[in-house]
DNA sequence: TTCCGCGTTTGAATCGTTTCAATTAACCTG
DNA sequence: CAGGTTAATTGAAACGATTCAAACGCGGAA
């Protein structure tokens, strides 16, 4: 069929042609206009636009072995507080003339494994991540091969691999020193899974907290996942509860739970903060505009993303070789409605 | 330096000699397992493995003349809306061994127009877009070119291209036939820019339903952008008019705005829907968890981002030349507490 | 024994760039 | 005017895969 090749694609060959040139002025005038006298390159430029040429970029991917490109792999795409980290990587990468591949894992390891395929075989030059599963022999090989790598948010603690992070251990400790200093004393922390490193820190921040306040005590309920359903349901369980054994406060891993069980909450007529209190974390910008105002700890999540593309764009530009850096942001406290009042 | 080029990169070639065959033997291995013996891929196998090798896309590419990725488009990445039309795309194009190239034009024609000046070097085999700027011509270069392209949510009635959309006119008759059911006859509209498609269709929807409902009014604001913070300074604007002046409803273009303006009305003490009723569009997930939860205008995000995919694979599939389809997906009224109550 | 056919395997050609050593042209300088 | 320098330009050799016509080896039929 001859619409499936109209323009049998037009290569440099042809603009050299039809320029009257060779191929490797027309290629200068791309990539090293200095070398190309004015007119010459200006008889280039009019093929060029004459031929609706466009440079193919696989092929001048293979030849110099680079790819102009370097890939990020988020948790969830449908979490704001990744879209906005995503926003800043976007920011910074696209600001220095190189592409974002941006790919969805879902918080699912096998889909970060075939994203790390596919960014391998595509030669990226670099790789943001934030990783789920157990993936630092596959970093460790994605170094070897010469791409750069920048840990964002998860496993800062690996010396090997620059990162980016928040101290979420203080996070942890702020939301519920909060909690406590405006009289809660049943606190539940709700999270997915001690797996998950931010989890776990924001539990062990939580811990202290509660360890120097006499009286208090710390539940900790695990749910499916860190999104608005399961957390809905565990709301509703908490509302089926007998008033005097529900917690006083709860302290949610992040903003999708806080906002899932306040609408289990204001669903069910448990009021808040009267009843029960509600903190949440990351500060998305929705966080404000819930139901009751939701306090949050507040992440500097866009530019977070934008640092770690800086970190990644200069390793690359640099080699893998220099030093390593671990840039940990403070969290900070957000107070609402949902804890105040 | 050493760590710059740790491993020289192992290719087709070397994976050859380690296993004693020849290159295109390998290729076949890869890529026609049929053609090849038992043992022989057997062989290979264990030299791929032993090499670390990874297949280089580039080259694949260039050779093949295909890449084996789509290119997606999106208006504004930090609007739910879109991240679950792009959650729709990455399911049905992963499925089918493809991948995602994601793009957020936030709204640009700038960026727009340079991320499909980089799919064309990329030589996508498809392209998913909804418009910002006017690129009709260029589409009709990528299609020259061989590249799929089909429209998502924007410039439907080009018939030339095959899209997806939604009744967006039936969607604010639905929305605003809503808000006089429940009595309101001052009706305000807010978005940004009558330029916006969406924006002028649900507009015309809006005064449709107007036009037949005797002793209602509609009028129209624009604002600086469909986000929530242009939306909160609207929102600012209604709460200090004097409450005779007020619209007793607003019919939002999109949920971020309703939800801006939510903020502003609860702030300022404006109460929802007594004094003033609010709808927005889109239901997005958080549109239910609002303060006051969110009556709005459902779309059937996800699956219009799989539809949208699913034709844009046939298309490649088969060839620029079958028919052009248009599905048009129908708005559904969800009615919450900012409009009932 | 020869010949045919079939299943495997081979290796050169190709895709469209970039790079770089070599060439040419042009201009100074002494 | 020869010799030297610089600035432009050339063209062939990569890059690493896929493809495909040709070669090979082997068993069975004649």
């Amino acid at each position: 069929m001859a619409a499936q090749h109209p323009h049998p694609a037009t290569s440099l060959r042809d603009v050299a042609a039809r320029a009257g040139v060779s191929v490797g002025t027309v290629s200068n005038v791309l990539n090293h206009p200095t070398k190309v006298s004015a007119q010459t390159a200006e008889r280039v430029f009019a093929a060029i636009e004459e031929l609706g040429f466009v440079r193919n970029e696989a092929a001048r991917q293979l030849r110099q072995g680079r790819s102009r490109s370097v890939g990020l792999i988020v948790l969830d795409i449908r979490n704001p507080f990744f879209t906005d980290v995503a926003q800043g990587v976007e920011d910074e990468v696209t600001a220095r003339l190189r592409s974002v591949l941006l790919a969805n894992c879902a918080e699912d390891a096998a889909r970060e494994s075939a994203y790390l395929d596919l960014f391998e075989e595509q030669r990226v030059d670099g790789v943001l991540i934030s990783p789920v599963g157990d993936v630092l022999d596959r970093l460790d090989r994605l170094r070897s091969r010469g791409m750069a790598v920048v840990l964002v948010d998860r496993l800062a603690s690996t010396e090997s691999y620059s990162s980016v992070s928040v101290d979420d251990v203080l996070g942890g400790r702020l939301a519920v020193a909060h909690l406590l200093e405006t009289g809660r004393r049943r606190i539940l922390f709700v999270g997915a899974s001690t797996e998950i490193e931010q989890v776990r820190d924001r539990l062990e921040g939580a811990r202290q907290a509660v360890a120097e306040c006499a009286g208090a005590t710390l539940e900790y309920r695990e749910i499916a996942g860190m999104h608005l359903e399961p957390a809905l349901a565990e709301g509703q369980r908490i509302v089926a509860l007998p008033p005097d054994e529900r917690p006083d406060a709860v302290f949610a891993a992040n903003d999708l739970i806080a906002i899932g069980m306040l609408q289990a909450f204001t669903l069910g007529g448990v009021s808040t903060p009267q009843d029960v209190a509600l903190i949440g974390y990351d500060d998305i910008e929705y966080a404000a505009a819930a139901a009751i105002p939701l306090s949050s700890i507040r992440q500097p999540s866009r530019e977070m993303g934008r640092r770690a593309a800086e970190m990644l764009l200069a390793e690359i530009e640099s080699g893998s070789d220099g030093e390593r850096q671990h840039i940990v942001f403070e969290p900070e406290l957000v107070a609402r409605a949902s804890t105040l009042g």
